[in-house]
RNA sequence: GGUGGGGUGCCCGAGUGGCCAAAGGGAGCAGACUGUAAAUCUGCCGGCGACAGCCUACGAAGGUUCGAAUCCUUCCCCCACCA
């Protein structure tokens, strides 16, 4: 079995690791998890780096399970959270853990005999599970001196924290041991805001069966510009394709900074480390190639999306970002871009303004940011730039039976379609 | 419970009767430069608009005034100190 944690360790994937960690993993196949609470309808990137630990425990031999958090997402994780968050109604947990589960199918094997992965729903045990019992049987191993050490309380001790998520931590650590049990799960991974929660559980395991279990946390990823990572200005980038298009996902990796593009590929993709030291040798040597950023777009974008929705991707972005005229293309090109690009179809284009239609296509909240853009001269039609606010379109920029390109600024692009 | 301070645009933060759609900074958007990068520089940055202007905005509701974010009353919420 090779050195898994070696290979984790070069990535820049241990922010913290228990410290027998490593003998347990050479001891065997292990089965290891990560939880996923169901706060949303679909995992976004911030969900990607935990997704790939499992993933790269499994590839390297061990089974993993993704637990959906159908019962702790009712509760709501206090880690990492600034303020008390609002409830999230058993229908919301139940239509996103569906939906989360679903996602799961692409990242993860399901196929391999001995390392297959299982996707879990902690609702099972925890929605029937006694508030007597409970409090007897774990919350008697806990000592409020303890959980208020944590940094995911202290965090809060001021700005206040609900005995509703001060009580997180121990259905999480319930959660490890009920997988230690019933599973064999030994291992739990996750971001590094979990450290603390995974700890608990570990406590918990050993005082309650005298189980030996173990954790590991990544980092927390961040953007060399301070931002946010994994928000667009758009916002959260999903990775459902209904959410965030293959297109517009593989743009925002496209768009990565040289100085982040390194542990990106390192952190969120599986290609093995000759291959990535290989790419960054030919971008240091000639960063304006981009080769770095268009492998890392590449590779995870079929990751997550797949071989054909990642080729469409990349076909889209050849026909906006490469040179081309698109009163040359045809008109099948605008089929394919619809399915890329935010497209609205329309009626009729009678008396349609400019302004008018850059506010349709969603390029601007409002006919003045339009105007505004129009007059800075941020608009382009069919990719040649307008700066008359009182244009209006006529025939002569409809293209291949209806198809007009609208694009603001150097990548936001729409289409406007006539139906017919 | 008492006393003092405060709630301003996406965020921070100035403004104490008209010159305030509200200084300054950050974020964001556009332009130039470039490599669909970073940094930098420039412009924009409530809405509607025939661009003259109109409407909505400074915690909420009333009031004073020709005129209020700025004064008064009541209410709601924060913070600090005291107990």
């Amino acid at each position: 079995m090779p050195d898994l944690l070696a290979e984790l360790e070069w990535r820049g994937l241990v922010h913290h690791a228990t410290r027998e960690l490593h003998a347990h993993l050479a001891g065997g196949r292990r089965t290891v998890y990560c939880g996923f609470d169901p706060t949303a309808p679909s995992l976004q990137l911030g969900n990607l780096m935990p997704v790939m630990l499992l993933r790269r425990f499994q590839l390297a031999g061990h089974r993993p399970i993704a637990l959906m958090g159908g019962g702790t997402g009712l509760i709501g994780d206090p880690s990492g959270k600034p303020g008390e968050r609002p409830l999230l109604s058993k229908e919301q947990a139940r239509e996103h853990v569906h939906r989360i589960r679903d996602q799961m199918a692409r990242l993860l094997d399901f196929d391999s005999p001995d390392t297959r992965a299982v996707v879990l729903d902690n609702a099972e045990w925890l929605a029937k599970q006694s508030l007597v019992d409970f409090l007897r049987d774990i919350g008697k191993h806990f000592t409020v001196n303890i959980m208020l050490q944590k940094e995911s309380v202290q965090a809060r001790l001021d700005s206040g924290i609900s005995y509703t998520e001060f009580s997180y931590m121990l259905l999480q650590a319930y959660d490890f041991l009920h997988l230690f049990r019933t599973k064999q799960c030994s291992i739990q991974v996750g971001g590094s805001d979990q450290w603390g929660n995974i700890t608990a559980g570990i406590d918990l395991i050993r005082r309650v069966d005298g189980g030996d279990a173990h954790g590991l946390v990544g980092p927390l990823v961040t953007t060399a510009a301070g931002a946010k990572f994994g928000k667009s200005e758009a916002g959260a980038i999903w990775l459902d394709p209904t959410l965030t298009s293959p297109y517009r996902f593989y743009q925002f990796w496209i768009n990565t900074d040289d100085r982040d593009v390194e542990g990106y590929l390192k952190v969120f993709t599986l290609l093995p480390q000759d291959e990535i030291k290989a790419l960054l040798k030919s971008h240091h040597k000639d960063p304006s190639g981009r080769v770095a950023q268009q492998n890392l777009a590449l590779e995870i974008t079929q990751l997550v999306h797949g071989k054909d929705a990642c080729s469409s991707a990349v076909a889209a972005s050849a026909i906006l970002f490469e040179e081309f005229s698109p009163r040359d293309v045809a008109p099948s090109a605008f089929d394919a871009l619809a399915q890329e690009i935010p497209t609205v179809a329309l009626d009729s284009s009678d008396g349609l303004t400019l302004v008018d239609a850059v506010v349709r296509a969603g390029l601007a909240k409002s006919k003045s940011e339009a105007r505004r853009a129009i007059e800075q001269g941020g608009i382009y039609v069919n990719q040649e730039r307008v700066q008359d606010v009182a244009r209006m379109l006529g025939p002569a920029d409809w293209l291949g039976g209806g198809n007009l390109l609208l694009r603001k600024g150097k990548k936001d692009y729409g289409l406007l379609r006539l139906r017919r």
